[in-house]
DNA sequence: ATAACACTTACAATGATTGTAAGGTTTTGA
DNA sequence: TCAAAACCTTACAATCATTGTAAGTGTTAT
């Protein structure tokens, strides 16, 4: 399930907020405000932290600030300060929401469920200029429309985008579509290449994979500009 | 800038709501809770939704599912009702915020942008509540992970998100897989009805198609609260 | 011109999805 | 309680999209 990162210096409630997320498969860690709470965040690459506002070394709203700038997401801030200008502050910066002590436990993961469920669903989008592919439902979308692209379409042209505009070299697809690396099927290869070359014709993208002569495939920009 | 919808009976706090929002620069409609509250906010395809629960003629709740069913959102439930489970309800049906009236007009705004920006960028998604299906892609979204439905499952979990919390009746189904309403073949649908149960069971979402005996199916909500 | 490289096409194999058929289970009402 | 109706489940067959194979055609560089 989620790693959620609960940044709390009273330990009683830290105890407490790790028992209650890890009792719902949650995987916690918990952070103090010591010498680099924003680095140790980001490393941890949770799913959602939880902030309080009252720490000893560092100020809440300045990690909330840090995190948000490296887009790292979301943030749930749970505190004591019941102002308003607190919660303003704090959503100028960034938080996603802000929810004062003492909180049911109830609320607190209904409200964590969803921050977690509105921000997984936004998915990663490989961005080619003008197209852009869903990495994991591999739809493809244009200006005009999407389609939903083959697995091996889909994985070589990811390869393509990933890569642009360096070029690929035939041995790499080769290898992320098939596996073994050392042994090179040029056919199968040029057949899934005029296959995916199609498709994308299909879809107002023509002429977008160039050949490199004994090297491999090399994605264009879009040469109608 | 966006287009903001504000479900409310009391007229003057509709006035002041309305108020704040255009200050705000929001286009804002006022749609009272009358003959079709729910295909009328649809219509105005509005970027959120101000969700009043206490209204004369329809429950608040009913139309913040049939809302979020659809894929129109995000929906923020503003109501004196101050009852946590009240505010768990609401989220369980996907309400994306909840606040209790009196509300400061600045933290209503501060929460309303939040909401636009984390909504804006993403795609149509049917939100039942505890998940959510992709309309273009069809994958379905649990807090715990995502499958690619496949088309005949798509369809009809989509259909069943849809009409939720009504009854989709076994001749609308067959329609919409197979064409022909006149005739149902009642064993092929309850073959795919199985197939599709089977594949939410194996996600964590067990139970969740009731059989209405001699007219269709229903979704229900998730029933572990 | 020719040899290496790249492309295309038709066809076969595969695998996921969907449809069919038959029999089992649950519910309803006399 | 029993039988009929409604619904569910399972195994198997058909279908369809995707992928792999084979053979032949085109293109490029020297």
């Amino acid at each position: 399930m989620g790693k959620i990162v609960i940044v709390e210096d009273d330990i009683f409630l830290r105890e407490e907020l790790q028992n209650i997320f890890e009792k719902e498969g949650y995987t916690v860690y918990c952070i103090r405000s010591f010498d680099h709470p924003v680095e140790d965040i980001i490393f941890a690459n949770p799913c959602l932290i939880l902030l309080d506002l009252n720490l000893p070394n560092y100020s809440g709203f300045d990690i909330c600030r840090a995190l948000k700038a490296k887009g790292v997401g979301p943030v749930l801030v749970l505190t004591s300060r019941d102002q308003l200008s607190d919660e303003l502050h704090a959503f100028g910066l960034g938080a996603d929401d802000y929810l004062t002590k003492p909180c049911h436990p109830q609320r607190l993961i209904a409200r964590v469920d969803k921050l977690i469920r509105l921000y997984s669903n936004r998915h990663i989008l490989l961005d080619a200029g003008d197209f852009q592919i869903d990495d994991q439902s591999n739809v493809l979308y244009t200006g005009t429309g999407s389609i939903t692209l083959s697995k091996n379409e889909a994985v070589m042209l990811k390869a393509l985008v990933h890569a642009s505009p360096s070029v690929v070299r035939k041995e790499e697809l080769f290898h992320t579509l098939w596996g073994s690396s050392d042994y090179v099927d040029e056919n199968i290869l040029q057949v899934n290449m005029t296959r995916l070359r199609k498709t994308l014709d299909g879809i107002g993208l023509p002429n977008r994979i160039k050949t490199i002569r004994g090297i491999g495939y090399q994605l264009l920009e879009d040469d109608s500009l």
